[in-house]
DNA sequence: GGGTGCATGTAATGGGTTACATGATTCT
DNA sequence: AGAATCATGTAACCCATTACATGCACCC
């Protein structure tokens, strides 16, 4: 909801672009699918935060252009001075990790292995785009803050890649135990009980 | 749900002891309300991966202990089979800080010391628990996989205060700047913009 | 006497995703 | 020819939290 009104304090846009630029900007931060921002843009609107232009064009549906208005802003004002509530946890990778004695400390491996591969990629793409929009952007007040947070994502995802290659050590370890003792004993299920 | 049949196969548990146990041990990973436990036991019950014995009591409700089967077993080890799903991110947090040019700093640096003070208490928390839980446990072969989401949790928030530490820097910074703009331009509003 | 803890459960409510529908244009 | 992109929107559905209801025991 609220993101729909930060973003149009850059510039005004319509829903579409809305859910473009919440993807490549805010989009490691937040999320919204259209199935929300289309209903809540009608609801900002019906409460006078937002107003919409309509653009005809040719072929294509019309586009309908948001912008934010003075009570928009204080609505968004008044929704950033609010303390944020610390975010209820749902990490899928560190409870299958949490349960890993259930099953061969391979499988382990390999979502460890996944997931460092994906974030040292996007790890990877956070500093370009540090270097390039806020580079570009120094005249923008905003830049400093976009700055703030494109570093809380370097910093986190450093940490992971870290705790991945330490992890994994660990885990290679643990494997090699598991497979020298079913040597010895051969086949024996669910060694090391 | 599969938290559940996790947590089960340490021991038989009611759904009471459930909620417990997940906020004390996988809390930091993963969130549950009894008004998903009761009924999502239910369900595990009627799929056959639960069995459930009835406790009576005197003067208390009676005590339904959920015991995990080989089914749920097997439900388990096919979850934790599959590979996790990279989690969509909803940081209250940050997504306020990228839109903090657009109200006071101050509004900033207090929601930024906030979760600091918030998360370097709770790493103190996750540090007791890794020394406590963990040595006593050195027999489990589930020990070194609780010790690795513990340390992922560490490594995480000590990355989380380094950045605080920055963040905290710059803000000021920037406070202190647009005070002393304000001292030259006498009450200026939106002072930089 | 009144709050807190044990112990279960259901219903209302809300938040969000996915899928569907439409339709022209542009790229391969 | 067929896929992808632009552009909007709605409806079905899923998941989860919150609030409510019950009732005894224990502590202050």
């Amino acid at each position: 909801m609220e993101v729909l009104l930060g973003l149009l304090t850059v510039e005004p846009m319509s829903g579409y672009d809305l859910g473009q630029n919440i993807r490549i900007s805010v989009g490691y931060i937040w999320n919204e699918s259209y199935g929300q921002i289309y209903p809540n843009l009608k609801k900002l609107a019906v409460a006078g935060c937002v107003t919409a232009k309509t653009e005809r064009q040719k072929g294509k549906p019309e586009r309908h252009i948001y912008s934010i208005t003075k009570k928009g802003r204080e609505r968004l004002a008044a929704w950033l001075a609010v303390p944020p509530q610390p975010e209820i946890p749902r990490n899928e990778l560190l409870l299958k990790l949490f349960f890993g004695a259930q099953v061969s400390p391979e499988i382990s491996i390999q979502h460890v292995e996944r997931m460092a591969e994906s974030e040292s990629a996007f790890l990877e793409q956070l500093r370009r785009i540090e270097q390039e929009v806020i580079s570009k952007n120094q005249q923008y007040p905003d830049a400093p803050y976009w700055k703030m947070a494109a570093r809380f994502g370097q910093m986190e995802l450093k940490a992971h890649l870290k705790w991945a290659e330490e992890t994994l050590a660990e885990l290679r370890k643990i494997a090699k135990k598991q497979r020298s003792n079913s040597g010895t004993k051969k086949e024996k299920k669910h060694a090391g009980r």
